[in-house]
Parts: C-alpha cells; structure tokens; sequence
DNA sequence: CTCGGTCAAGGATAC
DNA sequence: GTATCCTTGACCGAG
C-alpha cells in the first residue's frame, strides 16, 4: 500500500494549509487571537478531510497528516483549541471518515520536537508538542507519531540513552503511539533498532535515509529484527529519492524507477510505503501508472 | 495584485 | 558566545 503526506496538489485550494505568525497574532485582542486560530485551524481540519475524501476516492489508503494542523497550538496558552466545538465537531468528523474509510493515517513532528536534547527547556517544548500532537490523535484516531531520534550532541551513545531515559518519562498514551524513523544525518538504522528493541515501540525504516547513512549493515539481517519491532502490526516504511544524486539529502519532486523498485523488494508483502517527495500525490500516481499491478 | 523577506520552536558548524 | 546555514511552505508588508 502507498501514501503521501500533508499536502495534496491536486485538490488545489483544499489541499494546503492555513498559519498564523506570532507577529501577527501579538497585535489582535486575545479574542480576536481566537477568532482568527480557530478559523485556520477549522480551515485546516476541513482540508484534510478535503484530502482524504480524494484519497478514498482515488484509492489510496495512507495519508499523513499535517502535523500544523492547529495553528501554535502549544504557543497560545490561553486557547484551549481541544474544547472548541467547531474544532471538535471537525475532528469527530475525520474520526469516523478514517474508520469507515480504512485509511491508515500518521502524524510527524517537525524538527523542532527533539525529546533527547541536552537542554531541558527545549525537552520540555518537545513534550508539550507531543502532548498536542497526542491530544489530536486522540480526536482524529490516529495512532501514530513518527519521531527522529534527534540531536547527537554529547556523543551518541549518550544522546541515544537521553532518549531512552526522556522517553521513560512520557504518558503511556504517547508512548503507545510513538514510532523511530532512521534519520539521514545522524542515527542510522542500527542505531535507531536497538533503541527501538530496548523500548519495544516499532521501527519506522527510511530507505533513503539509509542511503544517506549507514555502517553498510546487511538490510535483509536488519529487515526481521524491523518487522520485529512491529509485534504484528503492520509495517510502514518511507521512501524518497535524493534531488540531485542518489545520496542527496534533499528530496526530490517524484520517485526514481529504481528507488522504488528497489523499497518494493525490500517491503515484500510486509511493509506499506509512505511516500516523501515534493509532488506528493502526483508522485503517487505517477507510479501507479508505470507500475499498474504493484501498487 | 505580485514579490520576496520573514517566520515559535533546534542543531551543527565554523570562528 | 555568536554568526550563519540548514530547511518548509505560508504569511504579510512593501510596492
């Protein structure tokens, strides 16, 4: 099964999202404040409901949310944007689209939500934003929060065990939802299996990232000890193709024939593939076209 | 209206 | 410590 995330060009005015800037919010009254964060953030809800009606319709079945979707929502103190009828109203009504859709949905922190940073405050920041991305799972029925392990500041053998001894702390709600993703800079793929093994939460494999960055381990030793950690979920994995080469960090706009063949031998029948390049859904389809009976 | 500098949030690096 | 880049897409003020 494959899926894009967040944005969907094709449905054009529904199929991006809605910010608020600080700049502007400091000089409304805290009243206009919520007027104008309720209506980005309803805005936004309604667009992602926008999406995944066309995913259902278009036969795709994974889609990651926007993980912005409420405007700062952990800035704005004063909001409780969670207590919102309008807001509530609109979760409700992805809630039941997701379920009788079948859609398997995702949400990803941005990079900013670093759990193992060697400074408490920002520790602090990365747990109230986990707190609202799992307080909008909740209302949305996802079950999934894709995190990178983070900063390697310290060395990183000691910024793994920081992130084991964070995650230690957190609710068991956001536990139960959390996911590592093998990063392209820093923590590679055996790196990211043993604090996945030691916490027992699943393993998000990133192939590109794997490209990026690896201790040239063997992928079809580590590809049991990744399905492992799934305990019998099913398995999600990412793909993208580099920009300018085949290790380029950056993401390119639409997947390369080889990369995918390539995730599709790795996946087997095991893995679904969320796709991460910049035309999301076009790339998709794309795809789908070239390669009508494995998709 | 369009354009482009700017924007909550962190990290890494070079000096 | 501080300056600067990385990196995303939308905001928003200038023209």
């Amino acid at each position: 099964m494959l899926g894009f995330a967040c944005i969907c060009n094709t449905l054009k005015e529904s199929g991006r999202f809605k910010a608020v800037t600080v700049k502007t919010l400091l000089k409304l009254s805290e009243e206009e404040q919520e007027k104008k964060l309720r209506a980005a953030a309803v805005d936004n809800l309604y667009n992602s409901l926008q999406i995944l009606k066309w995913c259902k319709e278009n036969n795709i079945l994974m889609y990651r949310f926007s993980s912005d979707l409420i405007p700062l929502a952990t800035y704005a103190a004063h909001w409780h944007w969670w207590e919102d009828a309008d807001i509530q109203n609109m979760c409700s009504k992805i809630k039941d689209f997701v379920q009788e859709s079948g859609i398997r949905i995702s949400l990803h922190p941005d990079q900013f939500c670093v759990l193992n940073s060697d400074k408490p405050d920002v520790v602090q920041n990365s747990i109230k934003h986990l707190e609202y991305l799992n307080k909008l799972s909740n209302m949305l029925g996802n079950q999934i929060l894709i995190l990178h392990t983070g900063s390697k500041a310290g060395g990183k053998q000691q910024a793994m065990q920081r992130f084991i001894d964070n995650f230690k702390l957190l609710p068991k709600d956001i536990q139960s939802k959390l996911c590592l993703e093998n990063d392209d800079k820093s923590f590679g793929v055996s790196d990211v299996l043993y604090i996945c093994e030691t916490l027992g939460i699943p393993m998000i494999f990133d192939i590109h990232h794997y490209n990026c960055l690896n201790e040239e381990e063997n992928l079809w030793d580590l590809r049991q000890r990744i399905l492992d950690t799934w305990k019998g979920r099913r398995p999600k994995m990412h793909l993208s193709s580099g920009k300018a080469s085949f290790t380029d960090r950056h993401h390119g706009d639409y997947i390369n024939d080889a990369d995918y063949e390539s995730a599709l031998k790795f996946a087997g029948e095991d893995f679904d593939i969320m796709l991460e390049c910049k035309q999301k859904e076009l790339a998709l389809l794309r795809i789908r076209e070239k390669y009508p009976d494995r998709t």
